[in-house]
RNA sequence: GAUCCCAUAGCUCAGCUGGAUAGAGCAACUGCCUUCUAAGCAGUAGGUCACAGGUUCGAAUCCUGUUGGGAUCGCCA
């Protein structure tokens, strides 16, 4: 959602933007997906699997994958070689799992234009070994080398053994200590493919990347910044978002998540509990790398009081002071282009005057926010501006000279639906960058 | 032992890249619906910006150190 956002927001400032979602399908972690997804392929067959061993995945969701399999291919893998129908079992089960993903994320509003495979890096369409290539690349410049690692200081790992090993010479570009690029079985790391991947990145031509992963691999920034610039000499910049982990609780304890107990909880499951609009907006109304406490309880129970209710009544007040005003004068044209002429000027009051200053200051909030790529600050603008509006619109009922809607006076009235006009756009795009909807009208 | 992030009101968080009396929401208390939507507004109360130094005319913001919390530390993904 983050990065959805920041996406949004940097097209929105006039950048150009391409969002890709990069598959981990390469790996051991592939492979132990495809047996776990072959178990369910059994049990779907009638057989009894029982527990599910260690090592494998237990959840739920390859159950489907199990069970289409069946429908598939029937009984004529269960006897075969696991080599045999390894390849075709893995494909079957990425395949679902993307299948999934893609709906997660078409339920969170958000939308890549690329989804990078890792697998392809390996095994490209023409059989190239891309990660091949950039090490030997690398390694003709002297930035990869084989040598030996010192182990980490303080507690010694006790399967340690001193070995030598191909490195990344990390240290050149910032980094602490240099990386290895091929694991002792001779596989590429996943460093050795992430290093392909952003040089992908580099050669079609993106000069500015920005990834987005969790708070867990914050270890993991300074190589991958050495690694960009080494790949592209220097020229391409890489900004990692990095998102604190959701600490999800429930009345205050914290939710252990575990599939086997049934207490596991998907974002989905939030999004689908209470709306997307209420989970985007919360996900968005803080900085990206403070941790969110994410009370399950409380985020259902008061939904009610998300502030992203708050922002889009401003929104449909606006509609609704257009509706009154063209109801107040049927022939009032209200397109941007009429209400560009509306005289100004009239818009004296002091509560009018702190709109339009807000207003004004929208395209800079916009850069601003751009430039330090935090889409929160959008969303904090919007909630000033919807709190300015809410304030002086309340002013109206004292004051019934200072309503938007004045049925003697056609000038003020159009100047103030000009304003409003004008509000009503800005909500409508900060809610867009954020991914959140702008209702017309809230009841 | 090392690296990265965090510490601001009882709780959840902002603080526009160094500016004037540090802000909002929730929780507490007091008011406002015959009038454009009360999912709203006005007000009261609540803070030694973790601590100690430093830079500066000026520091919540920048630097150093300390404490506390989180994450990570060859080949995991």
């Amino acid at each position: 959602m983050f990065g959805d956002a920041l996406a949004n927001l940097l097209a929105f400032s006039g950048r150009n933007v391409t969002r890709e979602y990069y598959i981990n399908d390469a790996g051991a972690q592939v492979d132990v997906l495809a047996r776990s997804a072959f178990l369910r392929y059994r049990e779907a067959l009638g057989e009894s699997i029982g527990e599910i061993p260690e090592g494998l995945y237990p959840g739920d969701y390859l159950k489907p994958a199990g069970a289409a399999l069946a429908k598939a291919h029937g009984a004529s893998l269960r006897d075969k070689p696991e080599a045999e129908w390894l390849p075709l079992v893995r494909a079957f089960a990425i395949e679902a799992m993307m299948e999934m993903i893609r709906g997660d994320l078409a339920a969170m509003n958000i939308r890549h234009e690329v989804f990078f495979s890792e697998r392809s890096l390996t095994q490209g369409a023409a059989g190239e070994d891309h990660v091949r290539a950039v090490i030997e690349d690398l390694r003709a410049r002297g930035i990869v080398y084989v040598g030996h690692l010192a182990p980490p200081k303080g507690q010694l790992p006790d399967d340690w053994e001193d070995r030598e090993q191909t490195l990344f010479r990390s240290t050149d570009f910032g980094d602490d200590v240099d990386r290895p690029l091929i694991k002792s079985d001779g596989g590429y790391t996943y460093f050795a493919s992430d290093i392909a991947y952003h040089k992908s990145k580099v050669d079609r031509g993106f000069d500015d990347m920005i990834d987005v992963w969790g708070a867990d691999h914050g270890g993991y920034v300074k190589r991958m910044q050495a690694a960009v610039k080494a790949v592209s000499n220097g020229r391409a910049s890489l900004d990692v978002k990095l998102c604190q982990l959701v600490k999800l609780m429930r009345n205050g304890e914290p939710v252990t998540m575990s599939k086997r107990a049934g207490t596991f909880v998907t974002l989905r499951d939030v999004v689908e509990e209470v709306g997307v609009d209420a989970v985007r907006f919360m996900m968005l109304f803080r900085k990206n790398d403070a941790t969110l406490e994410f009370d399950l309880a409380k985020v259902i129970e008061q939904s009610r009081e998300n502030p992203v209710f708050y922002v889009q009544y401003a929104h449909a007040r606006c509609k609704s002071v257009i509706r009154q005003a063209k109801a107040a004068f049927p022939d009032l044209d209200v397109s941007a282009a009429a209400l560009s002429g509306a005289d100004l000027a009239l818009l004296t009051d002091e509560g009018e005057a702190g709109l339009a200053k807000l207003i004004a200051q929208f395209p800079r909030q916009i850069d601003a926010a751009a430039a330090a790529h935090e889409p929160h600050r959008v969303a904090f603008y919007l909630h000033d501006l919807a709190s300015a509006l809410h304030s002086h619109w309340n002013r109206g009922k004292d004051q019934p000279h200072l309503r938007f809607v004045n049925e003697e006076r056609r000038d003020l009235t159009t100047a103030r639906v000009a304003m409003v006009a004008s509000l009503t756009r800005v909500f409508a795009s900060g809610l867009g960058v954020l991914g959140v909807s702008a209702p017309d009208e809230m009841r």
